[in-house]
DNA sequence: ATTATCTATAGATCTATAGATAATGC
DNA sequence: ATTATCTATAGATCTATAGATAATGC
């Protein structure tokens, strides 16, 4: 511990300039959680490093102190929000006392809520337009696994069994893009309670899926 | 005519410094379609004026001469995409000729095809951050318009009737959130032939509205 | 001495305007 | 004369680095 978390009062190096009401992260993290709400509600590139060490509470040029710029804020906020979920689809993947239709919707479930839960919505980094680049080559990867997932659990069902192997990646892919592309309806009402709206998706998915 | 459409050979003005085949678009057409296909590949903020005027065969600066800059392209393209859409939802609505889920069917399967036709995928248009903004309010004013001709197409099915009011907009939000989700997985594998899958994203929104 | 910050700034953009130029039209 | 372009550029960014500074640690 020691360098993560945040001590109050006497603290190793210069002051800073505008110093605020202590957040309890980490400089590192005060820096992700600026970045997350500004990539996610003005755009990747229409924010400025400046917007997000300023958020943060730092100057500009500090940032760099922590990270290696705009880019790799975006790397580890996508890859923080697939990660578990691929943790979590293979822990369901594995476990066969219940049923493939019951552990997909529950997949679904869970990806919804997840995607929608914080405090920003991180599910809109993945529409933009920038992320398709290689940079974000990690975090493709990891999500095409996740989506394999989807594609296992979906197969193992009932009626997945049945089918032939482009029908069975086309409903994967719609199943994929519905739970993906859900972060818009919920940003168009942001009121809903997510665990309601989670749900719903949810069932949508396997309406979709034909399950 | 006259001003529209390049006439061969003789034009009025000052050649242009590099001269490319001619793409038998007019100038302002041409940096319309130059727009789309950077907003939609790289993003609009990422994009630069002088990107979209040299892909349309002009210097960066005679570009002012036909817009008066990157926001009214944007907007542009915005509107040109969902005002079609929106002509033929209110066909569809007062044709009572039609059973409402046909009706619904078609709305889907027709703008779903509209989002993924033509050479860029204007569809991502709609999921970028700064469309949000109140400049392009004229878009959003014909969207909202749009959505609410979805809203009126699902009342009027069997099952819609009985709905209650809150479950009727969660419904409304769902399918429109899937048509214009769709765009995703169509960019995931744009192979698919475009026809097949628009039927299949409308089969899907029944399912998920339950009618 | 080490650390976390700061200020200052070079160099690379990017947008929008001013004013020149090279065609056709009359 | 009119038009469509051009070149040039001012002014506003924005990113990333260099080097100074103000704390604590030893």
């Amino acid at each position: 511990m020691g360098t993560t978390g945040a001590q109050p009062g006497r603290r190793v190096g210069r002051p800073r300039a505008a110093q605020r009401p202590d957040s309890g992260l980490a400089p590192r993290e005060e820096l992700l959680s600026a970045a997350a709400e500004l990539f996610t509600t003005r755009g990747y590139a229409a924010t400025s490093t400046r917007a997000v060490a300023e958020r943060a509470g730092m100057r500009q040029a500090s940032m760099y102190h922590y990270v290696s710029g705009k880019e790799e804020l975006l790397a580890e906020l996508l890859e923080s929000t697939v990660t578990p979920s691929l943790a979590y689809a293979r822990e369901l993947l594995a476990d066969d006392t219940v049923a493939a239709e019951r552990r997909l919707w529950e997949l679904c479930r869970a990806d919804v809520e997840l995607l929608c839960a914080g405090p920003h919505n991180l599910g809109v980094l993945y529409l933009m337009p920038e992320v398709r680049t290689e940079r974000f080559a990690g975090f493709h990867a990891v999500r095409a696994e996740l989506k394999d997932t989807y594609r296992q659990l979906l197969a193992a069902t009932g009626v997945g069994a049945a089918l032939a192997k482009g029908e069975l990646e086309l409903r994967t892919d719609l199943v994929f893009g519905l739970i993906e592309g859900v972060i818009l309806v919920h940003r168009s009402d942001p009121e809903r309670p997510v665990s309601v709206f989670a749900e719903a998706a949810a069932d949508a998915a396997l309406r979709i899926a034909g399950v």
